[in-house]
RNA sequence: CGGGGCAUAGCGCAGCCUGGUAGCGCACCUGCUUUGGGAGCAGGUGGUCGCAGGUUCAAAUCCUGCUGCCCCGACCA
């Protein structure tokens, strides 16, 4: 791709109503634009990421066996009168009707639909166990939106439901998930903690949610300095009969090793432990050996929109974004210097750049008729991790510039090493 | 929903108090000069001043109502 075709989007400056560091960057470095409160486009740059965020996701998914399905967004009220959470949702449940006043809402989640739709895809125990997950847009009509796609009326979610035959079955399934959890937010490249979690509207019994630590964290989490005890201080509180979150530091562990810590954090993932809520209050009654059985249900949520802004909340300086290679929206950026001045710059960032497409390097072309500072600046606010450095300068000499955006200064390779080191 | 703030060009803002031709910087377009860290000069494009009503000869400006957006709180897989 080159920058002259590209819509790039990025801006100079802070948009006035950004508060928090990642919502000020996705804007200044093109990645999305409000539409409304909590409601996003995403411009090229910016669905880029979501891709990669989207495409480890997946990949984990697939890999831990579960299976990919596409549901609604949109869905029959008549669903959550029968799971009984119309009521318990209350207004974050956008409800609206049909031509034919017919009562439907914007899904915020997928239990119900899941559910119906096992009633007729599940006809034996024997097609136990089973995971099915999907990555979809979820609506929530949030009380009080903010921190750009952080906390979004509007945002993309992977939710998976698994189904077991008893509960040693949901024991497996869930560890399963927790581990392909734990394997996409070590490829994610995030700093996160699982701690144990309140299950809220969705029910249950066991919960537990992916944090990214962050100090612009909306949950206050709370960690054992000497075990692995780590909770959301918000559940702790509740068990503590409403104290203020904030004394529980320094106090004792209640696993009785070492003493609490506090730290804030992201939630961007939650598993739970749901049971039989949902395939009983449906009635998803599956044919077992000698009677029919309520399977054992389990549901998984990551928020893929806001894995975007946490991991920038993780990964920036001053000039900008700084992003983990895994999800950088280029793999390398050529920056040419004074594309008019001289063809010979010209052909060289031409040869590099159909050399890199060869070698599957995605790579951006900045051929802007731009002053060199202003394209240095565009390629760091957007994070790009490696930037080439194409000018009468070096041409000569044979070797290249090559700069990572996390050095302060280019360094010379060799052609062999341009790619080598691109590659890694 | 309670409290606070804002609404004028794509972005950032001035003008409003004291009514009288809608402005500045950045961005964008054209030309010339420049060129290794956000260039200079000259010319240019772009606005129902959030919406509706009122006062007035005249409203971005004064009055009334509404809407949208942001922040704090309550809430939140």
């Amino acid at each position: 791709m080159k920058t002259s075709r590209l819509i790039l989007g990025t801006q100079r400056e802070n948009p006035s109503d950004a508060e928090i560091i990642s919502h000020q960057l996705m804007i200044r470095a093109g990645l999305i634009r409000q539409v409304s409160s909590g409601i996003y486009n995403w411009l090229p740059i910016g669905k880029k990421v979501l891709q990669k965020v989207e495409a480890i996701i997946r990949s984990e998914m697939d890999n831990s066996g579960a299976q990919e399905i596409l549901m609604p967004m949109v869905q029959p009220a008549s669903l959550w009168e029968e799971s009984g959470r119309i009521d318990q949702y209350g207004q974050e449940l956008l409800v609206f009707f049909d031509r034919h006043e017919n009562k439907f809402c914007l899904g915020p989640t997928h239990e119900e639909i899941i559910t119906d739709l096992c009633k007729n895809l599940i006809t034996s125990y024997k097609q136990l166990p089973i995971t099915l997950y999907q990555i979809q847009t979820k609506f929530r009509d949030e009380i009080r939106p903010r921190f750009g796609v952080m906390r979004s009326r509007e945002f993309l979610m992977k939710d998976a439901y698994s189904f077991d035959l008893n509960k040693e079955g949901l024991d497996r399934s869930y560890s399963i998930m927790k581990e392909a959890y734990t394997n996409i937010f070590d490829r994610l490249c995030l700093d996160y903690r699982v701690v144990k979690a309140d299950s809220g509207a969705i029910g249950g019994s066991d919960s537990e949610e992916f944090h990214v630590l962050a100090d612009s964290g909306e949950d206050l989490l709370a960690f054992s300095d000497k075990s692995s005890y780590a909770i959301n201080a918000e559940l702790l509180n509740e068990l503590n009969e409403g104290q203020d979150p904030y004394s529980l530091d320094g106090k004792p562990s209640p696993d009785g090793k070492g003493v609490l810590k506090l730290k804030k954090g992201i939630e961007v993932g939650h598993i739970f432990k749901l049971g039989k809520k949902y395939s009983e209050v449906l009635n998803l009654r599956i044919q077992a050996e000698d009677q029919d059985i309520f399977p054992e249900m389990g549901c998984y949520g990551i928020g893929a929109s806001r894995i975007v802004a946490a991991s920038i909340e993780q990964n920036h300086d001053d000039k900008g974004i700084l992003w983990p290679k895994p999800l950088a929206p280029f793999d390398v950026a050529i920056v040419e210097v004074n594309p008019k001045n001289n063809v010979k710059v010209t052909n060289k960032c031409s040869e590099l750049y159909e050399q890199f497409k060869e070698h599957k390097i995605d790579v951006l072309w900045d051929d802007r008729d731009k002053r060199p500072g202003v394209k240095f600046n565009d390629m760091e606010v957007i994070g790009m991790p490696y930037t080439v450095i194409v000018g009468e300068r070096t041409l000569k000499t044979g070797e290249y510039e090559l700069k990572e955006r996390v050095d302060e200064k280019p360094k010379l390779v060799s052609h062999q090493d341009l790619v080598a080191n691109i590659k890694n």
